[in-house]
DNA sequence: CTCTCATTCTACAAATTTACTAGACTGCAA
DNA sequence: TTGCAGTCTAGTAAATTTGTAGAATGAGAG
């Protein structure tokens, strides 16, 4: 599940990407536009700092900036920064990975390698989307919408 | 994420899928051998049960069965009736959708797009995947395991 | 230096979801 | 009619999510 807190990260990040690089914006403005409570806002960027994903300037001119270009971001880092592993099951994880208690024979599990699969398969969509092609991604539906007109 | 009744369920549905067809299970056998609390079991079952993935028989000599072979059950049903959605996200769902209340223009919706590309992996993978395939992962890998002795 | 802007920190609180448990009830078979 | 084994209703404890409040910190303008 992508968690409120994901959905807001995610749609703060796009937002950062749609600046011209080196304007930062103001945690208020990407709150009041994209309809998200400020203060839940303050903390979601605080991690997203702290991930080193997001650089942040304080007083007059002041705001956040993307660390690196949009399209050196992956769209997975954000969400595990925000909301943990990919994985559906902490046993199927690569980065997190944590026993189940209540497993005996890791290896023979089936309900693991089956999630390892579908881990692997979130993974190859998140970790191969830059926010930069998932900021385009509305734009490309804005053009196809055209024909339609 | 996968809940517990979630994996529960799922391991379950694999101790069901390793009997004979048309031989019950008891919740009780099933709860010790898969270190799954009985009562939760219970619980659990009648849900699938209700889903009509198994079927039960009450009294001396019952117990549960799969409904259909385990070849005709796709692992996303059963993930499904217990844990609701794949999708990351209500607005992202083919057959669950319901619609975000933050979200202005949907269509444009970056977030949305990229979890509706997101949910299209999983599901590739789980409706893809029978329960009897799932269960003979376990069974690849012990057959792997061999060739390290 | 001081005023204001804007991020940052600590702490807390309400709401929701998860993960169970208790105990009475129903139906089947020997 | 005894006992087995699933079924139903209800509830509860813990964890997680989704925020809020308010003071502190740091940067820049004048």
């Amino acid at each position: 599940m992508l968690t409120n807190k994901g959905k807001y990260g995610l749609k703060a990040m796009v937002h950062l990407a749609g600046r011209a690089a080196g304007q930062p914006s103001l945690v208020s403005d990407i709150a009041q536009i994209n309809a998200i409570p400020k203060k839940f806002l303050d903390a979601i960027l605080g991690e997203l700092r702290n991930a080193g994903l997001v650089h942040s300037k304080k007083g007059r001119g002041g705001g956040y900036v993307l660390a690196v270009p949009a399209s050196q971001i992956m769209v997975g880092q954000i969400i595990r920064a925000l909301d943990g592993p990919l994985a559906p099951i902490p046993c199927a994880s690569k980065g997190f990975y944590r026993r189940c208690e209540d497993c005996a024979t890791e290896a023979k599990c089936s309900v693991r390698l089956m999630m390892m699969e579908v881990r692997n398969a979130m993974a190859n969509v998140l970790d191969h989307r830059s926010l930069a092609e998932m900021r385009d991604l509305s734009e490309i539906d804005e053009e196809r919408m055209m024909y339609y007109i």
